[in-house]
RNA sequence: GCGGGUGUGGCGGAAUUGGCAGACGCGCUAGACUUAGGAUCUAGUGUCCCCGACGUGCAGGUUCAACUCCUGUCACCCGCACCA
């Protein structure tokens, strides 16, 4: 068969787009359904990567084999269009970021269906309309309406670039997640999610997901908890008591002395009492100063101020210990205090070792004249506690008499801090509350959402750090929802993480103005059976999303907590010299130019082809071509059809490539299922023909990944319908298995050489069809055979002396 | 520092989980067809001292048999990072 990519793929194109073959179907909700999600680009004007492609890629071949083996597929689409980037650029060019965004995602949807990918096009989501912020809205009001939402002035993230508040997952590293740029802690008013308060669901929840475990441990480990005890130091000759945070209560006896971030208010009320509160000041202030990497790079001297003038009391043994402010304590975690116990914590051992504080030794097990010991051991000096040699109960022991004497109690810790909401820009969601100088904060009401972005001309965030949005009076200025009196609105808008928190809830009612989807349509859609997308999104994104997901469901709003039932991430495509693909390297491929010279199905193919779906790969063009050369030799196979007086010497081959394909596409192993059609094409090719309906058996499992090319030779071959939706191959196990095999013949170990037996031979039977063989025989001559090995179509192996 | 992962030909990568290492593809070599080949086809291609031996980062161990299991070690990648 002759075969021209370019004009067939459009062809095929525009068939399945006019026949409507790949719109999932509500009507039926006794069909079994499948629901497959890829995370939904941010429309850059940069276009798309071949990482997008990629990312879609695996999804896209699962979802085209659900449909023929029968399911109704839900494959959808859409675009993350709120963000910095958009705006960035409107900024720069003074094109407003509603014609930035509309115009990228033309362009976005031209490619993706250049590509031929199967997805659902009546359904696609854009977060930035109005009809989709109204429903984020919603959702941000009910989370405000259960107590979710709060302000708080305090030290956050700061972007000096872009000039907004980063919550913790955005600057990662210490460096803002879109520019880089190193991140500075500013105290300023921020909206807050209350995430921590889902931290135990969202780690509970994933003992009944199915996610890679390395996206389990990523996102345990990132939610961070931790399990010890509160313990109140009362200060000497105060009322006040100092309340630390510790995993190792019954290291009490080992404190001899105490560490406070320098940022701790104690140091403000008792500045009248504090004799060097100059020192503290100055200490302070250079703290301040460092940034994220300096304090980091630093870890190795510690630096601190001892509180003149302030002294604590250990309540377990009233000694009287010194207090200390110094920045390996930070204020974010536990309660910005600790108890130091030198010789059993390496930062507080460096610490004790530079201001020649008393080191005791607590447990047993190390030597703490060299070094901090934080093994096991037999507990000394620590009266009740001496001779525990087990932590566990050293601590059950201690915390039974914390709590006795009313001095401490257990205590659960997250490394996960609130989510800081809020950003000081135009590009995103209008956060739907109004300041009212009576009533305090007022969500906007139900009805008036949704709260419409304004018209601006300038893009511009203020000098102090405002919205564009505070410029507008016309949508500053409003009336209270609750007195009436005079208002205005609050005029930050959301992070860029609002609405793709939800949108795969969108897309299984897209159109819905009555609610953000329907009841009974979610009931039937969700969970998500299978979601796949980067490794960059498991401590962001997917948090997230699951923390909306589970609120709505507590708030009966949708039928599961978890919303995703199995989560895979594809690996990265590197550029042809190994390193990442950045446009500053200049190694960047672009889809459209492999469309343009190769063809769709040879991108699809090569990019699963390259291998390990999972990891990171380099881009290579020969390699592109072999594919080529695979499907050029695929459409070929027409002229090898030979229906009369073909022996079925394929017949296994078929069964076998059928099995194998089948499971390895549910393994994400696309690449062994593309090299098992490749053997199989060589075979045919070796034989020199085969029938026609073997060439559409291997069509159909060839679609998946090569859509167009089967289309066209299902076709050319007289085949009903689309080759899209055919039934999948089904293969009989009898006829995998081989009546007669290889198998290899050892001698010591060692191969001798390989022999055809038949498989279901006894043991006896082959040793002695080993024995008498004629290659063999000389290794055997003259020698005892001490030991016989006979693995069933595998091996013989001989072990003579 | 902690956690996770990876290490196999010239290259990308396979190996049914302890049973013929190097499937499949690229590249390379030779040949065929061609005015031509960056097209196509055929054959070959782990290394070496090539009728034999050696080979899965390195050193040991278990086993009839190890890429696979155990001990130690090195290198690289990713995530978190003074988390008390």
């Amino acid at each position: 068969m002759k075969y021209n990519f370019s004009e067939t793929e459009k062809k095929w194109q525009k068939k399945w787009e006019d026949e409507k073959i790949f719109l999932a179907d509500d009507s039926d909700k006794t069909k079994k359904k499948f629901y497959g999600l890829v995370e939904f680009p941010y429309p850059s004007g940069a276009g798309m990567h071949v990482g997008h492609i990629k990312a879609y890629s695996g999804l896209e071949v699962i979802s085209r084999k659900r449909r023929m083996e029968g399911y109704n597929v839900l494959f959808p689409i859409g675009f993350d269009a709120f963000g910095l980037p958009t705006e960035n650029y409107a900024i720069k060019t003074g094109i407003h970021p509603r014609k930035v965004t509309d115009d990228n995602i033309v362009r976005f949807t031209d490619q993706l269906k250049r590509v031929g990918f199967s997805f659902d096009w009546t359904r696609t989501v854009d977060t930035t309309q109005e009809d989709y912020y109204k429903w984020t809205q919603w959702i941000f009001l009910k989370m405000f309406e259960n107590g979710l939402v709060f302000r708080d002035t305090a030290l956050v993230n700061y972007c000096p670039h872009c000039k907004v508040v980063l919550s913790n997952e955005d600057s990662q590293g210490g460096k803002c997640d879109i520019c880089h740029t190193d991140i500075v802690q500013k105290s300023k008013d921020v909206w807050y999610l209350r995430i921590t308060e889902y931290a135990d669901k969202l780690l509970q929840g994933l003992e009944e997901v199915d996610y890679l475990p390395n996206i389990k441990m990523q996102q345990v480990n990132w939610i961070g908890k931790s399990t010890g005890a509160f313990v109140n130091f009362k200060l000497a000759d105060k009322e006040d008591t100092l309340r630390i945070y510790t995993t190792r209560p019954d290291t009490l006896f080992g404190v001899t002395f105490m560490v406070i971030a320098p940022e701790h208010p104690i140091i403000e009320k008792y500045r009248d009492t504090i004799k060097n509160i100059a020192d503290l000041d100055a200490y302070k202030e250079e703290c301040a100063k460092k940034t994220e990497f300096e304090r980091t790079q630093l870890v190795k001297e510690k630096t601190g101020v001892r509180i003149e003038g302030l002294s604590a009391i250990n309540p377990i043994n009233n000694k009287e210990i010194p207090i200390y402010i110094s920045d390996y304590v930070m204020m974010g975690y536990g309660t910005g205090a600790i108890m130091a116990v030198p010789a059993h914590d390496e930062r507080d051992y460096d610490f004790a070792k530079k201001f020649g504080i008393d080191i005791i030794e607590v447990i047993k097990g190390g030597n703490i004249e060299e070094v901090a010991y934080a093994g096991d051991g037999e507990m000394v000096n620590s009266e009740f506690l001496n001779g525990f040699t087990n932590k566990k109960d050293s601590i059950a022991k201690v915390l039974e008499y914390l709590e006795e004497k009313g001095i401490g109690e257990k205590g659960v810790q997250y490394k996960m801090k609130d989510w800081a909401f809020n950003r000081q820009r135009y590009w995103g969601e209008p956060i739907p509350i109004v300041h009212c100088p009576v009533c305090g904060m007022v969500p906007v009401p139900y009805d008036e959402l949704p709260l419409k972005l304004p018209e601006v001309s300038n893009f511009e965030p203020g000098e102090g750090g405002e919205s564009p949005l505070a410029k507008i009076d016309s949508f500053v200025n409003c009336t209270c929802p609750k007195c009436g009196a005079h208002a205005k609105r609050e005029t930050d808008t959301m992070p860029q993480w609002a609405g793709s928190s939800w949108y795969f809830l969108r897309y299984i009612d897209p159109n819905n103005d009555k609610a953000f989807a329907d009841k009974e349509k979610l009931d039937y859609w969700m969970p998500v059976d299978w979601y796949n997308g980067g490794m960059e999104h498991v401590t962001r994104h997917m948090i997230y999303s699951r923390f909306w997901h589970q609120f709505l469901y507590d708030i009966g709003a949708v039928p599961m907590a978890e919303p995703y039932a199995k989560r895979t991430a594809q690996g990265l495509i590197l550029g042809p010299d190994g390193d990442k693909m950045s446009k500053s390297k200049g190694n960047v491929v672009d889809p459209n130019n492999v469309v343009d010279e190769y063809g769709a199905d040879v991108l699809r193919v090569y990019i699963l082809f390259m291998g390990d779906y999972s990891s990171a790969a380099p881009w290579s063009e020969n390699s592109v071509k072999g594919c080529k050369r695979f499907l050029d030799r695929v459409a070929s196979m027409t002229d090898l059809i030979k229906d009369e007086g073909v022996t079925k010497e394929l017949e296994s081959s078929f069964h076998k490539t059928i099995k194998k394909v089948t499971s390895d596409i549910e393994e994400l192993k696309f690449n062994t299922a593309i090299a098992a059609m490749m053997t199989l094409t060589n075979e045919i090719y070796d034989k020199g023909s085969l029938t026609k309906d073997e060439l559409m058996t291997f069509v159909k499992l060839l679609c998946p990944f090569a859509p167009h090319i089967c289309e066209e030779i299902w076709e050319e071959l007289g085949g009903n319908g689309f080759c899209s939706l055919a039934e999948w191959p089904t293969y009989d196990e009898a006829k995998t298995i081989d009546s007669t095999v290889e198998i290899a013949v050892q001698i010591n170990g060692k191969l001798r050489g390989t022999m055809m037996i038949p498989a279901e031979i006894s043991k006896e039977d082959a040793l002695k069809t080993v024995k008498n063989d004629e290659r063999i025989k000389p290794f055997i001559e003259g020698k005892t055979v001490i030991k016989e090995i006979f693995v069933p179509k595998k091996l013989v192996n001989l072990v003579v002396k």
